[in-house]
DNA sequence: CATCCAATAATTGTCGACAATCATTATGAC
DNA sequence: GTCATAATGATTGTCGACAATTATTGGATG
């Protein structure tokens, strides 16, 4: 009759393919493995030790998620990124997210709203402190949005987004070097976010997270440009 | 038991965990590997004749296309399928395809939307010719969404929605044997949203998709509720 | 008779080796 | 000198076997 047990938070990996796997997103994630560069079997496992067949299994999973590109016979490549596919991403994001908060308004508990409500706190408080400091701003900006998804207790929906998507979210970031601008903007959008969930405005929520991330995207498209004017300008 | 042998003849494919994994899909998609049933390795390695390697490889294509699901050093079972997770599926893909349908309206050209209108009309003949045929309607229905995908432009969306998730809205309509119901108004529907996107609409072409999925969803759970009494009835 | 525990069987995880395919380089002809 | 072609090297695809873990069976005990 009772609920399942809480699981013990040490997910400790069992399987080398699992732990190689996770290793190998954390470094085309952090940029350590340049995008476009090649991926070799037998040189990955060297590196790491291991026999290839839980190598490729990783790899199998890396390319499920998108973050490399196999063709048969040839080999794999750190997926190289456009802007037109970056573009893809925001449209998918903002239709994904924008469900998210529907589902958040008519779905989130208190508890939830709360604990929301004290994440985006704590985001001001490192904002005021370190005023410009994008990397805290992105990943403070992803934690947001991420508790919104899980908000929606929507398990389809937070597996695409935050098990998918969200690592290419901040592949691109690391690969543009987006350094986030727009700082105060998208705090104030937060929190009328919230506002909404709270008050159970599922329309509204649905409509604020929609402009958030359409704005988001905008934003990226006026960097891209200004950085396409400055390169044909430097030259 | 070992499943039916399925003929292989599919000479384009050229590795051997490509070939696999495409039919062990359809084979789950079809319903001949039964919801819920175990994988086990060393039988379905006997059953194709091939090693275990391709065929691992082809199991976790097919556990990252949610087909399969895998516990480590447990075993894998055949995804089984919950009246949750199906509209769960239903509101990911509300909001996926009512932005394929905005981008449509701004992106489809002439062409596309030409073919489309023929779609249109030869599922109407074919409706006119076996009527309460529900097979040919749901994949009518369903080559109609899937040129509405394309029709974005949108490679991310394509891939999301036309490489995983029809692959489970197949597999939901044989468990739940969701022989299509409400025919004439789908007809419409579509109508109304080609019409939509012709007129490049993009906003009246995502309301409708919305609606018209979202109205797909309610004739599920009013289904799903008229079986639930159905079988309590008749206890 | 139920329960717990140990031994066994089966399945998954990992490894190294061989075959097939592709990329690169060297060679020769024009 | 350039292009086509063949030989070489490297990488991927596939296989069978062994190790690790789990499920099952059987027996002993209360």
């Amino acid at each position: 009759m009772t609920p399942a047990q809480i699981e013990t938070s040490i997910p400790e990996v069992r399987t080398l393919a699992e732990r190689v796997f996770q290793q190998l997103q954390d470094a085309i994630v952090r940029g350590e493995l340049p995008p476009g560069s090649k991926i070799t079997e037998p040189g990955l496992s060297k590196a790491f030790g291991i026999s290839r067949g839980p190598l490729r299994e990783a790899m199998r999973r890396l390319e499920a998620h998108r973050l490399i590109e196999r063709v048969p016979h040839v080999g794999a490549r750190v997926i190289k990124l456009s802007m037109q596919e970056l573009l893809e991403l925001f449209d998918v994001r903002e239709a994904l997210e924008s469900m998210a908060a529907r589902l958040a308004a008519e779905h989130m508990t208190a508890a939830e709203i709360a604990g929301l409500r004290e994440l985006l706190a704590m985001h001001e408080r490192q904002a005021d402190l370190k005023k410009g400091e994008a990397y805290f701003q992105r990943e403070g900006d992803l934690d947001f949005h991420y508790r919104i998804v899980q908000g929606s207790h929507n398990r389809m929906l937070v597996t695409m987004l935050c098990d998918d998507l969200y690592y290419l979210v901040r592949l691109y970031r690391t690969q543009f070097s987006a350094t986030g601008s727009r700082p105060q903007r998208a705090f104030v959008e937060h929190h009328r976010i919230v506002d909404a969930i709270e008050a159970g405005d599922a329309e509204l929520s649905e409509l604020l997270m929609r402009r958030h991330v359409s704005a988001s995207r905008a934003n990226v498209v006026d960097r891209y440009a200004a950085t396409l004017r400055q390169t044909s300008a430097a030259t």
